[in-house]
DNA sequence: TCTGTCCATATATAAAATATACGTATGGTG
DNA sequence: CACCATACGTATATTTTATATATGGACAGA
């Protein structure tokens, strides 16, 4: 045991006060304190570990009171990886964590366009999870945009995946009533009812999985200079990005990229990309879609 | 201590039973055991402990043998949010959260919309933080779109917040060189240079303080029952929806909605929403750019 | 210079978790 | 049907971890 690896708990200081020297540039023997109720000799002793696992990581200024990170930091706690902060930003700036559950001391301040409102039912979403993880059918009373149907009506489904347009939820699933494989969005699920049998199964599902290649390119409308730029952004090579993406999400890609309509058309200041083939894309898409 | 609220620890893994116990049906003492790397006899109290203090949540199941979400299921150590699980299954989906480290057991098959291309540099992002956060400027060499300036030229800036349109990053700043504030996008600095003395602080950018009230409407192309489903979609009273956004955020909002340009000419089936006043918001925007 | 605050450390004590062992109930297998 | 593997629960002694309390040092600011 004591040869073993850090018990979680301590790892959990050793990663956090790594985190915070990387991060927020210092930490603090109170930081420690607040975080994880430990007592002051404790996290004195968590610090002194901390300095004995990871040498020349920390280095204490006596004027600031705290430890700072030393010139050549090298994490061996975390992944140096920006996302790890920039998700956690993002998520205090959605209220989706509250400022004393994140490990940011002193998150700037930040603002997210659009935060998705949040309206999905916690015991619609459990019975669906379940549904799906047993692999049966569930009834669902569903809001649909159809035409033919204005109020909500209970439909039955087989559900077996999630789809998120980069904005909400829907769940991918056989559709009982019209015999075949549709979206839902979880928002638009009002009730749930009973299990029954299932009806096909997500194997059977080909515009899941079958994959469209995307080709996209820097809108010719742009510069050269600009279309390098664009080239970068997205990752390009030899001015062009191949995004693999599944038949069955190739609509909210498209909408998202703002491909649905004629691409070359708009500003190209506001649409960065087209479609390399823009009536083949429109093809593929129709495909899905009929 | 004994009297106060449980350890850290303790709590943790409290949580942690309850999430497995209302998201994924159920949780079983190698669970536990795996998660936190406790002993038998330790994951085993820790099932005691979770049932003396939410009596009648859970209930052991001998044939399935393990504990199951009973009927009057009611957390006590987190709060039944659909969020705190979809966050985490799309940052299981994105590839920001190893499976390992959710909490997720068995999640279901789960696909983003484009993915954002994780393209920032984890030391400009650090060195732009330890800039806001000491309230300076700091250089970098950045890659505009700009036509006049193809190459990525060194500039100064006095960064003071953080803003994301939905897809990428970027820093409000006040530029030094064009005596403005601007926003820069994370993933084109390409370097940063030393820190100086600061141009204009936070607090003077009006466009990032002032706020324009957007309000939006469905499309009037379509039919009064689809209308009423955006409504609820997008938490409308009275048909319209008034989002409060920073002018400095609102080019974004604008484009995420599909609002730069003619809406209404859009198709509805695929442009939910207008602006309920274009015109007015056309002059905000152009306000804020000019 | 004095005071408050932060760090570090030492010792005895309390709490938490472990190793080990033994007993029970279940479902599947020979 | 008996047997086995596996999961749960619990008891005891032991080890590890963390606490309370106290002492000392360094620094910034009044």
């Amino acid at each position: 045991m004591s040869d073993a690896a850090l018990k979680w708990g301590v790892e959990q200081r050793m990663e956090f006060i790594e985190f915070r020297l990387f991060w927020e540039g210092g930490v603090n023997r109170s930081d420690i304190i607040e975080r994880f109720g430990v007592s002051v000799p404790q996290a004195s002793k968590d610090l002194t570990q901390y300095q004995e696992l990871a040498p020349e990581n920390a280095r204490y200024d006596k004027s600031a009171r705290r430890y700072v990170a030393a010139d050549g930091f090298t994490p061996v706690f975390l992944r140096p990886d920006p996302d790890t902060y920039l998700v956690q930003l993002r998520q205090l700036a959605e209220g989706l964590l509250a400022k004393g559950e994140s490990w940011l001391m002193t998150p700037p301040e930040a603002e997210v366009a659009l935060t998705p409102r949040r309206a999905v039912d916690g015991a619609v979403l459990r019975a669906v999870l379940a549904a799906l993880r047993a692999g049966c059918s569930i009834q669902v009373r569903y809001q649909s945009m159809n035409a033919a149907r204005p109020d909500p009506v209970w439909r039955t489904i087989s559900p077996h995946a999630f789809g998120h347009d980069s904005f909400r939820w829907h769940v991918r699933a056989w559709c009982h009533d019209s015999q075949r494989f549709k979206d839902y969005l979880l928002p638009r699920m009002l009730d749930v009812g009973p299990q029954g049998a299932v009806g096909r199964t997500g194997a059977q599902d080909l515009m899941w999985h079958e994959v469209h290649d995307l080709t996209i390119i820097p809108h010719p409308g742009l510069s050269a200079a600009q279309q390098a730029v664009v080239a970068r952004d997205f990752g390009m090579t030899d001015g062009r990005a191949v995004l693999p993406v599944r038949k069955a999400m190739l609509f909210y890609v498209l909408r998202r990229l703002g491909l649905l309509e004629d691409a070359r058309a708009k500003d190209p200041r506001i649409q960065h990309v087209v479609a390399e083939d823009p009536v083949g894309t429109a093809q593929a898409w129709q495909a899905v879609e009929g």
